[in-house]
DNA sequence: TAGCCGCACTCACATATGTTTATGCTCGAG
DNA sequence: CTCGAGCATAAACATATGTGAGTGCGGCTA
C-alpha cells in the first residue's frame, strides 16, 4: 500500500519508540496516494476535509491570503509532515495548503484517525505531539519575525529547514535540496522579494551559506546558528517516553 | 476541589458536548490551585514540568527572550486557557510563561493527563483540540505580523481578545477588562512601545475603540473587523462532533 | 501630604525594509 | 537553435516603524 520507509514513521521514531502494532496501524491508515503538481492547492481555505494529507515527497506550504493579494506562508512542509492533521479536529480549514513542488501525498481518513484515538493511546499522543511541534515552530517563527532582523530571521529559517530535512534523511552532508523561490521565502518571512535577495547576498558574502539553484549548502553552521539565534530545542529532537 | 464554573469546561463545551464522566475527569484532574503574582514566571524556558498549568483567573503570556534583551510574546492567555498543556508531550519548555496580572492557576499532573489519554478518547481529542486552537492562533498572528500594517495587526488582536474573553464570560456588553500595558502589547505585536501608542491613538481617532486604564470598549465592531481583516473561523467557535 | 514610580504620551530624528522599474540569466518548449 | 517565461539581481527612491530623550499624570507608599 505504501512506501516502505514511510518518512512519518522516521520522524516519529526520532521522538519516541513505536511498537510494531502502532507502525502497522499507521501504514494501514493510508487510504490512497496521489500526486499534486507544483503551484496547485492541496487543500483550500474553507474546506472541510474528511481526510488528512501526509506529505511523502516534495515541498508544501500552508498559506493565507490577505487583502491586496498579499500572501503569508505560515508553515513550510517537508516529507514526513502532516499538512493538515489539525483538520481532523478543527474541521474547517482556516488556511490553504499549496504544493511548492510536485508532491506525493497520502490520504488518511479522519474516520481512521478517530479509530486510532480510540484504540492506540500512545500512537494518539505521538500524532498529537506531531501537531505540537508544528505549534512550537509557529512560536519560533513569531519570535523571529517580531524581534529579529531580516538577516537573522533568514538564517534562523535556514537552520531549521536544514535540520528538519536531515531528520527525514534528505540532507547530503551539509547540503540540502531546497526548491523554494525567493518570492516564496519572502512570503514566509514577511519580507519583500527584493529584501530577501539582499539578505541572501549578505549571508553569502559572510561565507555562511551557498545557495545556487535549489541546492543549499551550509558553509559555517556555528556562525549561521549564531546569526539566527538558533537553538533546536523547539524541534523536540530527543527520543523519550511520550 | 475546584470552582464550579470551571472556565476550561466552558471553553470546551463551546466546541463540543462533554459527558458528565468527562467533566468529572477534568475536575478531578486538578491537583492543587496556586496564586502567582503579576510579573512572576509561571513556567520558565528550559523547565521540564511534570504538570500542566490551567489558568483559572488572570492574564498570562508565553514569551521568549532574544539577544539584547528584546522579548516576543507568542501567546496571550485568558481564563480557561491551558498555559503549557503542550509540555505534557513536548517535555522541555522552549519558552517561558509569565503572569501579566495576579493569576489563579490549577495544576494538572502529566500522569493524570496520560491516564486521560488511556481512558477517555473523546476527552483526549478535546484537549488535543485545545492545543490545535493555540496553533491556529499562532498562524493567524504570523499572518497579521508578516502581512498587515501595524494598525491592522492591532485591530486584529483586539478583535480576537474580545471574542476569546466573551467565550469565557468575561465581556460585559462591548467592554472587556484588558490589563495589558502598551509595552506588553508591543512585545506581542513585534512593535516598539512608541508605535503601539501611535496605533492605538489612530484606532481611537477613527472611533473604533475606547481604551482607558484596563477597560477596552469596542465602539464599532464591524469596522474594527474590517480594519483588522478579522474573521473568527480560526477560533473554532462552532459546536460539532470532534 | 510629599514624593516616587510606572505608564501613557510626544517630538525629532534615524533606518530597515518596501516599491518601482529594469536587466539579464537559465532552462525548457517547440 | 531560438524564444519566452520565470527568476535572481540591481539601483534609486519612498515610507513605516524604530530610537532616544523627555514630559506629565495618577496612584502608591511612607
Amino acid at each position: 500500500m505504501t512506501c516502505m520507509t514511510n518518512p512519518l514513521i522516521l520522524k516519529l521514531e526520532q521522538r519516541d519508540q513505536l511498537s510494531d502494532a502502532e507502525k502497522r496501524a499507521l501504514e494501514n491508515a493510508i487510504s490512497r496516494v496521489r500526486v499534486v503538481e507544483a503551484d496547485e492547492d492541496i487543500v483550500r481555505e474553507g474546506d472541510r476535509p474528511n481526510e488528512s494529507s501526509l506529505l511523502l515527497d516534495g515541498f508544501a506550504a500552508r498559506y493565507k491570503l490577505v487583502s491586496n493579494g498579499r500572501r503569508q506562508i505560515s508553515a513550510l512542509h517537508v516529507p514526513g509532515d502532516f499538512l493538515d492533521l489539525h483538520s481532523f479536529l478543527l474541521k474547517t480549514m482556516d488556511h490553504g495548503v499549496l504544493a511548492l513542488t510536485t508532491c506525493r501525498i497520502a490520504a488518511v481518513p479522519h474516520a481512521t484517525l478517530e479509530k486510532i484515538t480510540d484504540e492506540f493511546p500512545h500512537l494518539t499522543r505521538m500524532l498529537w505531539l506531531n501537531t505540537l511541534i508544528d505549534g512550537a515552530i509557529h512560536r519560533e517563527w513569531l519570535t523571529a519575525m517580531g524581534r529579529l532582523s531580516a538577516t537573522a530571521h533568514m538564517a534562523h529559517l535556514i537552520c531549521e529547514l536544514y535540520l528538519r530535512l536531515k531528520v527525514v534523511g534528505r540532507a547530503e552532508g551539509d547540503t540540502v535540496q531546497l526548491p523554494i523561490t525567493q518570492a516564496e521565502l519572502g512570503d514566509t518571512l514577511g519580507l519583500s522579494t527584493v529584501h530577501v535577495n539582499r539578505v541572501l547576498q549578505e549571508l553569502r558574502k559572510e561565507g555562511l551559506i551557498r545557495f545556487q539553484g535549489d541546492s543549499l549548502t551550509i558553509l559555517d553552521w556555528e556562525r549561521l546558528k549564531k546569526v539566527g539565534e538558533f537553538t533546536s530545542t523547539y524541534l523536540s529532537l530527543q527520543n523519550e517516553h511520550r
